[in-house]
DNA sequence: CGTCTATTTGACGGGCATCAATTCTGGTGG
DNA sequence: CCACCAGAATTGATGCCCGTCAAATAGACG
């Protein structure tokens, strides 16, 4: 569970974004060390176009391209950022919230591809068009670049470069890992699976999560129908292996217990 | 197992590499317009260094990075280009050939990820190791990258960076199809699917393509038992919507057939 | 021709999807 | 504060698809 206070301040307040980036200034001196974080994301956020200059390439400052994308905009809980096939005319940096890319099937039914958090970039494509769908779960800061624009902006900001090609990595990794998840036979296995990894991928990784989603999408997530997994759940909880406050909140009491059946079923 | 002769040939052999290089540009005189593909994996196989200026960009002859990429070698039949947790040491990219990427599962299961061919680069990551196994379907030409220049060599090199772009991207979108393939629930839907996309990353797609691989690593691909796989094709050929000359050569007779059991089952 | 492996066919049982019914939960209004 | 409702989550019952094991056939290679 991101803490209470899902959604991000309504308004990017200018004023405490400066502050923010002052109080970062002030807290690490070296500039540079933000600037290789391939998480720090709000490095950006607090500096003036005029008073940045990049430390790991030639000394330009920022230009028209990059100044468009430091205007962080927020997207509320249920808003589609963008459709399969809808001209990809942007490209989205999650600065919070989570987002959901699914598609269309042939006969027409939504599959659940990943869940996206902090970090992950939105929308990246060969295609004129997008190939997949964006819906907001969690209410979101996003950053928004123009695709017309963003070779330009690639070519200038290095950092920039870097986190676009990481999250294509990560967007890569996430996805054959699933792959790997919806080739167990045994459905209890998937679910195993399922738990530790969201456990994993909580920032504070205590042993509890939320699901970011209903029985029913997650249950799409992991292609199996909502009862199974449901059933699964319960059976988890029989035997002690985990403990639900509510229908999205787990615990993970006993996690070798999980980790022997996701390794064998 | 993998197979005896999992290494590549000792020494990639400089005149074979020449003499190609000879053929091809007698027989396409334009070298601008090879260049500018996508695809145009070979152009640069028969073009030594100091005669190489590239038209898309500043006019700088080929510096000692490239010149490392230009040798293409040889990977026979089999031999695996790297295991899942070696040393990323190396990218790859795929001139001839097909490779195979798999992953090994929490129970020591091998998932067969994708089958990659020309134009698409393996062994990209973020990490310092390979997150999945290579291994060489169908005997390659591949040209090989040492990753810790391949930066210096992005910069310079804007073909070779669009091409690495596209490729990650390619294989995401082979990630999230497959994503969908597994979703499906019955059997017949996954392969209707699979015959389908086989035919068309064919690139004579004229009905007929030949399977990458033996029928139980096909299975594994589309995660259901090699039985089960072949009992659909005999279904399929029964109703005379395939016609198979061998167990690896399939010819789609009824394309509408097959695409209605993809979309609905 | 003989051997070995890959592919195909047969028979069977279990696990999961499906449909249906019930309980739980959160929100709304009297 | 309680009744009420709608949607989600859970539990029950049933049928069938597919994985498994086993056997037979086809194909590859020397």
């Amino acid at each position: 569970m991101h803490q209470s206070g899902l959604r991000p301040r309504p308004a990017p307040n200018e004023r405490a974004a400066k502050a923010t980036l002052r109080l970062r200034l002030r807290s690490q001196k070296r500039v540079r060390i933000m600037l290789n974080r391939d998480t720090g994301l709000f490095n950006l956020l607090s500096i003036r176009a005029q008073d940045f200059r990049n430390p790991d390439g030639p000394d330009f400052p920022l230009d028209q391209t990059r100044c468009t994308a430091l205007t962080a905009r927020q997207f509320r809980e249920g808003s589609v950022m963008f459709r399969q096939n809808d001209p990809a005319e942007f490209l989205f940096e999650i600065i919070s919230g989570s987002v959901r890319y699914s598609i269309m099937t042939l006969e027409g039914r939504r599959q659940i591809l990943r869940f996206a958090g902090p970090g992950d970039i939105v929308g990246l494509t060969n295609e004129a068009t997008y190939r997949y769908s964006a819906e907001v779960v969690r209410s979101c800061a996003i950053r928004r670049y123009r695709t017309d624009r963003i070779e330009m902006a690639l070519e200038r900001d290095v950092e920039l470069k870097r986190r676009v090609f990481n999250s294509m990595n990560r967007e890569s990794d996430m996805l054959r890992n699933h792959i790997s998840l919806l080739g167990k036979r045994r459905s209890a296995t998937k679910v195993a699976i399922l738990l530790l990894e969201m456990e994993q991928s909580e920032t504070t990784s205590c042993g509890r999560f939320t699901f970011p989603a209903s029985r029913t999408e997650i249950a799409n997530f992991i292609c199996m129908s909502p009862e199974t997994l449901c059933r699964k759940l319960g059976e988890f909880r029989l035997s002690k292996l985990i403990k639900m406050r509510s229908a999205q909140e787990v615990l993970i009491l006993h996690r070798e217990g999980l980790e022997r059946i996701a390794a064998n079923g």
